[in-house]
DNA sequence: CAGGATTTGTGCGTATGTATA
DNA sequence: ATATACATACGCACAAATCCT
């Protein structure tokens, strides 16, 4: 009785509920430490000990093991071996870098999905870029990070390029971690006291891009890609090149 | 004595060893398994059962499992939960889009790399691409791929955007697997017959590429990537299309 | 620079959930 | 519907390497 129930059951007559999780626990923990980073929670640096761990998600070691392999894999987290296991960092050369790919990567998939944009691509664009804007307007930093990539995410998930959008999965999670990085320094300094011409130059610089998107022109557009990721580094940048990086990075 | 020694004696009166493995065992098991599955031992589809793998190697199964969700991340297995894990198959559009996105990674790669071009690059390019030749014409079609891949990696090392880089390396790990699907279909038939015309036109084909490279014409550059890349498209295209799904692959 | 504390890497037995013949 | 094979997960033990005092 009190286990899950099958979904055997006649469906129709049921709620939509949100497709019965078939999660592995090892899924389960590694999506719970993904957000504890992505969110911030966990600063870059700190080292994750795999029994304390353990003993505080109620699992075994054996599982926190998989889970945080599985974030090394992702480039969240980086092993030492013997040594430990730390949240990853981004030093100023490889945000530089992640930017710079991301821009080939962006100007590629609008070139391969330009032909096929119809309605649902405009209403669905249209519609993140709003609930992104309210976030923004509302000023709670740690969703508008999440609105951000879940608006700039869609256009891989329209191209319809699986393995591009692969590949964007992997590198929006580092570009999320810059972001994380950068705002554990703005935190209480330049994001409060400048707040409101940070939101307004914000919301303009994302309207034209979405302009130039769902306009007819592909090299206005391409031409934004470029000025929309600059202006994106160089905010970044701004905040990354102080903060030393706090471990020597081991390649593996 | 027996041990691996330490790097700490004075390294300059030594000669250069290849930077002594730190590997774990779950390290050593990964590397096994890859050259197994882009060598063709194991063939797509086929089921990795953790406890005969581990009993084969001597190990013990979490030694195994982690191994095999590394190569999970890598994309070259599959796990479908509580069901098993097999080496993965590329059905014809999914080696369409690795192919597609490695045209647009390869130009932006050698745009970077362009103006750094110096007397290394092209040593080593040359090098790499006289050893590929003298592979292809000793008909060693496992050293081939393997030569291969070696050649087309250089201008992503020498580039020095580790991001980059990175990338290559997973979406290069496919390229592979597509060889090797298509080597299966391929071993015995076409090769041996028509295995004169074959090489004699690889090796014009590469012999173009690489004097693009090393010119001084970007232009011809990126317009020889497009060909050359639809070039080998086809050649994997025309084995790859009549081969089934051995499973349905799962997206997790 | 020694040595102990800490943490990772590894092995093994076992129990349970899940898929498949 | 049952049975079997296997993946998943737990717990403990010990070895090995690093870190720190």
């Amino acid at each position: 009785m009190s286990q899950v129930r099958k979904a055997k059951a006649k469906a129709a007559d049921l709620p939509q509920f949100d497709a019965v999780l078939p999660m592995t626990r090892r899924a389960q923990i590694a999506e719970t430490l993904r957000n504890s980073i992505l969110s911030g929670r966990l600063a870059p640096g700190t080292q994750l000990v795999e029994s304390k761990l353990a003993t505080r998600f109620g699992v075994s070691r054996g599982s926190i093991r998989e889970a945080i392999w599985e974030l090394i894999d992702r480039g969240l987290l980086v092993n030492r071996p013997y040594a430990g296991t730390f949240v990853a960092s981004l030093d100023a050369k490889t945000t530089a870098e992640v930017f710079s790919l991301r821009c080939a990567l962006e100007r590629y998939c609008f070139a391969e999905l330009w032909p096929k944009r119809d309605e649902t691509f405009r209403k669905e664009f249209t519609q993140r870029y709003s609930s992104l804007v309210k976030t923004v307007r509302a000023r709670k930093y740690f969703d508008t990070i999440e609105a951000e990539l879940h608006f700039h995410s869609y256009p891989y998930e329209f191209c319809g390029n699986q393995t591009l959008l692969d590949v964007w999965h992997q590198l929006s999670q580092k570009i999320q971690l810059s972001f994380v990085i950068c705002q554990a320094v703005e935190r209480g300094v330049e994001f409060k006291s400048d707040g409101d011409r940070y939101t307004k130059s914000f919301v303009a610089n994302t309207g034209r891009y979405i302009d130039a998107a769902l306009g007819d022109d592909l090299d206005k557009m391409l031409r934004e890609i470029d000025r929309h990721l600059e202006l994106g580094l160089i905010a970044v940048m701004r905040q990354t090149d102080p903060l030393p990086t706090p471990r020597r990075k081991n390649g593996r």
